[in-house]
RNA sequence: UGGGGCGUAGCCAAGUGGUAAGGCAGCGGUUUUUGGUACCGCCAUUCCCAGGUUCGAAUCCUGGCGCCCCAGCCA
């Protein structure tokens, strides 16, 4: 399935004519000599699973490596062992896979290059670059001034090459337990820039790391196993979010202090974020632990394995990305723009299919009692290849309740009393009674059929406004069908009470008991469809033999709805 | 006068001295056996503001204003 190459919007690229600054910094690169091809990289911590924030980096990274000829490296920046799991290693690596993206051999870990940066931090205390400090945690918080003040030196700075170099080898011996001891980098503690102000390095974590094991009790920070990973991987172009772009000094000085075999350059551009959808990885994390959803793949997240799980095609994902661009300014993007995205693909992809949300019963009064009659549906309006499919029709249906109203507006063209409307790939019907419960609501209808508009068409010629989709009873399956609303961790508007749970709308999760045609009832096929009329939806795989369950991943755009709040 | 970054339509976003691309949303229309799709048209005399340079400024200069990031032994 995912040899489905034509590319919802390929062609011309979404934004610009040099799409965006990163790819013009490449172009002027290759045309100047520096490269012969980028070499970039996608480095997640593994330590939860990927999100559509993610996905942007995903495209970036491995897209640009792509479309200049280059490669693109899967690196794990393995670095803090305690928030870290082989379980999130696995996820990253099929989810990036499910975009459509591979990294060929380049698989790395920051782990693998512990070794060497160990090495490098024992260069840097020989050239008196580094040194090992002893201050606690708080003090050394407290010595590193604030924003507008300088920090105070540490009362270790100036210790002796011998000295440090014996602190940190027993560091790394294990002989002291967690934050007894830090090593950090002699630069300036006066800087403006409070990375500057002798960043650590490496600190003490007496902890299981998922792949090293038990093999080290130091770990490198960030910001000393980043960098350094790029050289060694002999990245040309760091990409990373705009949050480290203060980093960017620090980056610069680690590399140009250390014997490392390239010279990366890190550029930053803006992270992205959706409305309705809370794309923190703290709360997501916390949404999964606490059960607030049933796992990280859960329909209602917001990550690719929630996406997936919700029917959304790769395709849609990377269009959608494609379309919003890269830029330095910090934006919000309606969450619109992606479900955009989605229908685009899904309408030109997914097979159209009848289902009955919730189900009215319909007689045909003029139709022979036990008599089926098989009719034939195109599968794919946008897609011939996709085939036709056939249904069968019969004196009992059912119709959606929302398709018939008793006393109807003007602008109602569906099921009312007297109206014809048709019923789709059937026949032309008018309803002539309705049927009701002792409370007064309606159970049933009653309708007669033109026989000689069987197909849909009228051999007269007259025109009908509505065309409704249908299910005959004698074939209709049931089915489970969830709605969801937004991305579960979408912010209610204006709340702020402190407490994340409170500032976070649920989002709605409607399950109905609908009906769908047979041929949805069989099988296990994941791939969404479009409900006529209804939307998009996609298999789950909670699903049982004989009772489907759909996710619904977007609706239709839906004029009736705009017509019905204009009055 | 801490450092760094960013301000182009309701939302994204091109444009880097030659007279404001494109997409989403919205509005109007055509086609339509999905109130879907597709197609056509409309939608910034102006680019955060104020001065200045220039024949000409969103682009250059000066001064403001606004927003974001940074004081983890997280990434």
């Amino acid at each position: 399935m995912s040899e489905t190459t034509t590319d919802a919007g390929a062609g011309a690229p979404e934004n610009g004519p040099g799409q965006d600054f990163i790819r013009d910094i490449i172009r002027a690169d290759i045309a100047s000599g520096k490269h012969a091809a980028p070499v970039t990289r996608f480095p997640p911590e593994p330590n939860g699973y990927l999100h559509i924030g993610h996905a942007k980096s995903i495209c970036l990274n491995f897209g640009v490596a792509e479309e200049f000829g280059g490669r693109c490296h899967l690196r794990f920046d393995d670095t803090n062992p305690v928030k870290e799991e082989q379980e999130f290693i696995d996820a990253i690596q099929r989810d990036v896979h499910w975009l459509g993206f591979d990294w060929g051999t380049h698989l790395h870990y920051a782990s693998d290059y512990f070794e060497t940066l160990y090495e490098w931090a024992e260069h840097l205390i020989r050239t008196g670059k580094a040194y090992v400090d002893d201050q606690s945690a708080e003090h050394m918080r407290k010595n590193r001034g604030t924003l507008t003040e300088a920090g105070k030196p540490s009362p270790n700075r100036d210790r002796s090459v011998e000295e440090n170099l014996d602190l940190f080898r027993r560091m790394r011996a294990g002989e002291f337990p967690n934050g007894a001891r830090v090593l950090r980098a002699k630069i300036d503690m006066a800087s403006g820039n409070m990375n500057m102000r002798d960043p650590t390095l490496y600190r003490i974590l007496h902890a299981h790391h998922p792949r090293t094991g038990d093999a080290w009790c130091i770990y490198p920070t960030y910001d000393y196993a980043h960098g350094q990973s790029d050289a060694i991987e002999g990245i040309t172009h760091s990409l990373c979010t705009l949050e480290f772009e203060d980093h960017r000094p620090l980056y610069e000085w680690l590399i140009d202090n250390l014997p490392a075999p390239s010279k990366p350059r890190q550029y930053e551009f803006a992270r992205l974020n959706l409305t309705h959808t809370v794309l923190s990885k703290r709360v997501l994390t916390t949404l999964v632990r606490d059960g607030h959803v049933g796992g990280w793949d859960d329909p209602r997240m917001p990550t690719l394995a929630g996406l997936q799980r919700r029917g959304v095609p790769p395709e849609a994902l990377k269009d959608f990305i494609r379309r919003i661009g890269m830029a330095r300014a910090n934006s919000l993007v309606d969450f619109g723009m992606f479900e955009f995205s989605i229908r685009d693909w899904l309408n030109k992809a997914a097979l159209r299919r009848m289902a009955v949300l919730r189900p009215l019963k319909v007689v045909i009064e003029n139709w022979p009692e036990g008599e089926l009659e098989e009719l034939e549906a195109v599968n794919n309006p946008e897609d011939p290849e996709a085939g036709i499919r056939t249904i069968r029709f019969g004196r009992e249906i059912w119709v959606e309740q929302d398709d018939f109203m008793e006393d109807a507006p003007k602008k109602f063209f569906r099921l009312t009393p007297g109206q014809e409307v048709r019923l789709r790939y059937a026949y032309y019907v008018t309803c002539t009674g309705v049927v009701k419960d002792d409370d007064g609501k309606v159970v049933e209808l009653r309708c007669t059929y033109d026989p000689a508009t069987r197909g849909g068409d009228s051999p007269d010629g007259r025109k009908v406004r509505g065309t409704m989709h249908w299910l005959s009873a004698a074939d209709a399956m049931p089915a489970e069908v969830r709605l969801y609303d937004h991305l579960f961790a979408a912010p209610v508007p204006g709340a702020e009470t402190g407490d994340i749970f409170d500032d976070l709308n649920p989002g709605s999760l409607e399950i109905v008991e609908a009906l769908v045609e047979p041929a949805l009832a069989e099988g296990n096929d994941p791939a969404p469809v479009q409900f006529e009329r209804l939307g998009y939806y996609c298999r789950d795989r909670d699903s049982t033999p004989g009772k489907p369950v759909f996710n619904r991943t977007v609706g239709l755009r839906d004029s009736w709805a705009k017509i019905q709040k204009k009055g």
